[in-house]
Formats: C-alpha cells, sequence, structure tokens
DNA sequence: AGAAGATAGCTTTTT
DNA sequence: GCTATCTTCT
C-alpha cells in the first residue's frame, strides 16, 4: 500500500467488506481516498466491473475514472445517479412499460408537459403556478413521498403523458429504479450480483430516492462505502437528507466511521476561521479540521460602497496578485447569486482580465441548440410530442396549433401514429398547412436516413433539411452567435465521434441530455473563474474571493426566520470559504441595487461570526 | 398564424 | 432593471 496516506486515510482505503462511512472534511484528501480504495479492491483481487461508483456530477464521476486509470487500473463503472439510473432503465424500462427508447425530458421538456396537462384540467396557468406544480411533483419522486394511491390529478395526467411520449424526465431516472427495484426482486438480484461494492461520493446530497437505491443494491452484502461531509450539505432544498449520513449507525448497524480531519489545501487562518463559523450550526457532525501548512495570510474584509466599487476591488486585487506571479487560474469569485456576476463582468473587461463564467445558461439549453436537437429526437423517437411540437412549424411553414391539436387528436382517435396520420392522404387541413406537414415529414425523414452514418453528419443533414440557418437571418442580430454556436454542436459531435466506442445518435443525445452547464468549458486555461457558491463544491483555488457578504444576499433574504435555511446558508459560506489554499478575501458592498432600486446592505452575519483575530480591514482603497 | 405590446417574476439548480 | 412568458391585436 502506498506510503503518503495518513494513518485514517490508510484505514478507509484497507476497508474490505461491510459498511463504512468515511466523514471527509473539506480538502482532506476524499478523491485520493475512494480512488486508492479503487484500486486496493482490485489489487485483492476483485474485478472492475463488480464495483460501482456513484458521484452527483460528471466532473467528479470523470475525475475519479481518470486518476484510477492514470494509476493504471482499469476503471470500474463510475457514473452519476442520474446516468446510473438511464442505464439500468435502457436494460429493464420494458418491465415498467417503458421503451428502452425512451427520451430523457429537461427541466423544460417536463414544464411543457405540465403546461399542457394543466390545460387539460383546465388550471389557470398563472405566472409560475406550473413551475409550482412540476416542483412539487419532483418532491414526490425524489422523498419517495408517494401514496399507494396516488390520487393527485396533475400527477397521474402527467406521468401518463410521459408514458404516452415515451420520455422520463430527472427524477424518474431514480424514482423509476426504485419502483424497479420495488416491483421485481428478480432484477434487484441481477444488479446485486453484477455490484459487488458500491462507492458514493458527496453522500450529504443524497435524497431518499438515491438513498433508497443504494440500501438496494447493498441489501445483501453490505459493502457500502460512503463519503461525504455534512457540514458541505448544500442541496437540501433539492431534496439531499443529511440524516443519510447522521444516521448511518442506526441504518446500518455494525458500519465503521472513520473522519478525515487533516486538511491538506488551506492555511491555518482559513481552516480555524471556517470552523469557528461552522460551529455556529447546531445540527453536525462534530469534527476538528486541522492543518499543517501555516498561518499565512489574514483573511481580508473590505465593505465597498456599491456594486461596482466591489467589482472595481476585486478586478484591482486581482491585477496586483498576478503581478506578483499568481496566474488567472489560481482565481475564483464566488457569489451568492447569478445577477451578481454582471458587474464583476462588467470590470473584468474594462480591465482586459480573462475570466470564464461557470454554470449559468448551458450551451445546451440555448434555443438554436435544443431546436436542432429536437429534430434529430423526433427522428428517433417519433412519439417525443414536446420535440414534435417545438418543430413542426420551425422554421415557419404554415402548421399552427390549431392545426397540429386535430392531427394529434386524430391520431389518438384512430388509434395510429402521429407520422402516419401525417401520410394518410384524408387529413382535412387547410392547403398551405399540408403542405408543410409534406415537408415536415420529408425532413424528419431525411434525418432518420442519415442517423446511420455519423453524428455530424445527422447534424448537417438537418441543419440543411430545415433551413435552419436560413431561419436565423430572419433575426440579424442573433444570427452570427446561433451560427457559431451551432457549428460548436458540430465540433463536440466530431469529439464524441472520437472518443466514444459506439457513437450512435441515440448515445450522443443522451450524453448531451445528462450534461449540466458546469461541465463546458475546461479550455480557456489561463482566466479567472466565476461562478456561485454552489458550483463551487469540490474545486480549490489558491486566491478565493467570495463578493456580496451582506445580509439579504449571504445569508439570502429567503432563509430568514427559517433555522434550517439559515444553517444551509452558512454552510454555504463554508463551502466557499474552504476552497481557498492560501489567501481568502471577503467583500461587500453598502448600497446594491437589486430588483431596480438601491438597497441598503448591512455586512453578513457570518463576518461576525469569525474570530476577528483572522481578520484585517483592507482601507487602503 | 404570427408579432407586437403587457405583465409578472426574480436563490441556489449536481442531473 | 432585465427578461422570459402571456395576452391581445391584426
Amino acid at each position: 500500500m502506498s506510503t503518503h496516506l495518513n494513518p485514517q486515510q490508510e484505514q478507509a482505503v484497507a476497508h474490505f467488506e461491510g459498511p463504512l462511512l468515511v466523514i471527509a472534511g473539506a480538502g482532506s484528501g476524499k478523491t485520493k481516498v475512494v480512488t486508492e480504495r479503487c484500486a486496493e479492491l482490485m489489487r485483492r483481487g476483485v474485478e472492475p466491473h463488480q464495483i460501482l461508483g456513484l458521484t452527483f456530477t460528471n466532473a467528479a464521476a470523470k475525475e475519479m475514472r481518470e486518476r484510477i486509470q492514470s494509476q493504471g487500473y482499469k476503471s470500474p463503472l463510475i457514473a452519476t445517479f442520474h446516468s446510473f439510473g438511464a442505464k439500468v432503465l435502457r436494460e429493464s424500462a420494458h418491465l415498467l412499460g417503458f421503451s428502452r427508447n425512451f427520451v430523457i425530458y429537461d427541466e423544460e421538456d417536463s414544464l411543457k408537459v405540465i403546461r399542457k396537462v394543466m390545460k387539460e384540467l383546465e388550471i389557470d396557468d398563472k405566472k409560475g403556478v406550473a413551475k409550482e406544480l412540476k416542483a412539487a411533483i419532483s418532491t414526490k419522486k425524489n422523498d419517495l413521498g408517494l401514496d399507494e394511491d396516488e390520487s393527485d390529478p396533475v400527477f397521474l395526467l402527467y406521468q401518463t403523458k410521459l408514458k404516452e411520449y415515451q420520455a422520463l424526465d430527472f427524477d424518474d431516472l431514480l424514482f423509476l429504479v426504485v419502483r424497479l427495484f420495488d416491483e421485481h426482486p428478480d432484477e434487484l438480484i441481477r444488479y446485486q450480483r453484477r455490484y459487488r461494492f458500491v462507492l458514493v461520493d458527496e453522500v450529504q446530497d443524497t435524497n431518499a430516492a438515491q438513498y433508497k437505491i443504494l440500501k438496494y443494491l447493498v441489501a445483501k452484502t453490505g459493502n457500502l462505502f460512503m463519503v461525504g461531509d455534512p457540514d458541505q450539505s448544500i442541496y437540501s432544498w433539492r431534496g439531499a437528507n443529511v440524516d443519510h449520513i447522521l444516521n448511518f449507525e442506526s441504518q446500518f448497524p455494525g458500519g465503521k466511521v472513520i473522519r478525515l480531519e487533516q486538511n491538506y489545501r488551506s492555511t491555518q487562518t482559513i481552516l480555524r476561521a471556517a470552523n469557528h463559523l461552522i460551529e455556529n450550526n447546531y445540527s453536525r457532525f462534530e469534527k476538528k479540521l486541522w492543518s499543517e501548512l501555516g498561518e499565512g495570510e489574514l483573511i481580508t474584509v473590505v465593505e465597498l460602497f456599491t456594486e461596482k466599487e466591489e467589482a472595481r476591488y476585486i478586478a484591482r486585487k486581482i491585477e496586483d496578485a498576478v503581478v506578483s506571479g499568481v496566474s488567472y487560474a489560481d482565481i475564483v469569485v464566488f457569489y451568492r447569486t447569478n445577477a451578481q456576476s454582471r458587474p464583476l463582468e462588467d470590470q473584468f473587461l474594462a480591465w482586459g482580465i480573462p475570466y470564464r463564467i461557470i454554470g449559468g445558461m448551458s450551451f445546451y439549453q440555448r434555443r438554436e441548440i435544443k431546436d436542432i436537437l429536437a429534430f434529430m429526437r423526433v427522428a428517433l423517437s417519433p412519439m417525443d410530442f414536446v420535440a414534435i411540437a417545438r418543430t413542426i412549424n420551425l422554421p415557419k411553414r404554415g402548421v399552427g396549433e390549431a392545426t397540429f391539436e386535430k392531427l394529434v387528436s386524430a391520431a389518438k382517435e384512430k388509434g395510429v401514429t402521429f407520422f402516419e396520420i401525417l401520410k394518410s392522404p384524408e387529413i382535412k387541413v387547410s392547403a398551405t398547412a399540408k403542405k408543410g406537414l409534406q415537408k415536415y415529414v420529408e425532413i424528419i425523414e431525411a434525418i432518420r436516413e442519415a442517423a446511420s452514418g455519423t453524428v455530424e453528419d445527422v447534424i448537417k443533414t438537418t441543419l440543411s433539411e430545415s433551413g435552419y440557418f436560413d431561419y436565423l437571418k430572419e433575426d440579424p442580430d442573433s444570427s452570427q452567435e446561433r451560427k457559431e454556436n451551432l457549428n460548436e454542436l458540430i465540433a463536440k459531435a466530431r469529439e464524441f465521434e472520437s472518443d466514444v466506442e459506439e457513437p450512435t445518435l441515440a448515445a450522443f443525445l443522451e450524453e448531451l441530455s445528462l450534461k449540466s452547464s458546469a461541465d463546458e468549458g475546461q479550455e480557456e486555461p489561463n482566466s479567472i473563474s466565476l461562478m456561485t457558491l454552489h458550483n463551487g463544491k469540490g474545486l480549490e483555488f489558491n486566491h478565493v474571493f467570495i463578493a456580496g457578504m451582506e445580509e439579504g444576499l449571504l445569508p439570502h433574504a429567503n432563509s430568514y426566520g427559517d433555522d434550517k435555511a439559515m444553517e444551509e446558508e452558512r454552510r454555504l459560506c463554508y463551502v466557499g470559504m474552504t476552497r481557498a489554499k492560501r489567501k481568502l478575501t471577503l467583500t461587500g458592498a453598502t448600497f446594491r441595487y437589486l430588483w431596480g432600486t438601491e438597497r441598503d446592505s448591512r455586512p453578513s452575519r457570518f463576518l461576525r461570526e469569525i474570530p476577528s483575530e483572522y481578520l484585517e480591514k483592507d482601507s487602503s482603497f
């Protein structure tokens, strides 16, 4: 075994069978322990295909795979929960009444289904209602909070429609796996036999459905290796439940707990400050992080006048750091809300500081990308009505909503597919609509034909057959940028073609639908990073700025009066602080434009919770 | 069917 | 103040 592990790490790596919970504090070498443990299992003769590693993000899964491979081992299956769910359901969804060619709906697609459901149930589609209903369904699925005889008409109709469209939403990728295991024990046994050892990263973020899947998978062997940190639980608003960690000992009697408390990332000053902050939380799993990396510099705290001043200050400090030899890539600016990026971007542009924004609007959510992907989806999954509705009149070819609805109900009545109706000679629609529909069928069939070739060809066929570039010219302001994005999509397809063993169109579409904005663009190497605190988890930087250390922002005003939410805000701040290796700077503004009006801001309570011995006020401006 | 005007939103969002 | 979506008008 490697000698570069500390005793606790070594103990975790050496663990063989039975349940183990590793409480891994920030910067305590968590990834190293997980990958070493995988390697150690294989050294002991466990085959790679007997191991399953589960993560929350594609990035984390990729990092683990690469680290295992770099040690000369074949990587086991390391997947996100959702892509694992998709994999299971591709094998077994027929048992639940779904084709194995189901499509995966993202938030936008699902919302369209909800709006359709609301229309049919005559629910007034006021602003935000659809989103609320979607969120309620999402919570139900993630919390496994469904009654035996679920009677919510919205939920029932929504699920019926998804099945009709042969589509699953993100939550179904977990929820239906649970249902599969509930209802088909023989299927469960297959997976239990396949994966003798299960590892989970960031277990503090698991929701009830994910936890149930874990418990199912290891029910026979108990070989569950969980790594997480309750102090970094920042997704409870998405259904994550820290109790899964806190109740580990009662859930897995005889399970072992190991704490990794030595931090290899931050200076003592930063770490002690973060420790003091988090100790203000009541519900915790007590642990004490320590570091040997020296005291280092004090944490700089500055209150500027406005958000513009704040951005200017940060820009100046970045330039100072760069002049003294720090590289741009070593610097990050965190904020609580995406809206805060605007003034920062303005200043960085003015100062010529190269930056990139992580998260935010995803490439794959852009309209032109979704349009083209929708065409391809229809070619592959002719029941995908969300994609059909999106493309049938794109570009405009005289097929309006009324015509579309007429056709849909006609198909339902006659019990034939939508495309059969389109081809049937007796459809009674206007002449223009008829012509348009004919054209549409031609487009889809051309794409379907191209689908036996490369993904790149399919995209090119889609673009030319649909006349999409001409359509883009209608809006000259945006056409150039959208065109570039589409070329980027072609480039990604090419990349996919060379990276993947079986680069089918279906595989391409699945990969894209499970990809997030944070997975993109590691390309620009020498630039600072801008991101929300949520997106910072798992990362580290030499210099960390946290902007907007103000009441109302961090902690966010929506957490006032809710102790649990307030503690999560504190953890969010803690996560941000513990990203810093050497230098941490906390900034805020006295006046801030928010929603169009200027508002007074008071410094964040979290600043007062950090002992002043670790802080220095900067008054050099 | 389509486009211009009106209105209500607005925290985070691994997938 | 910005912008995504809804309504209304042609």
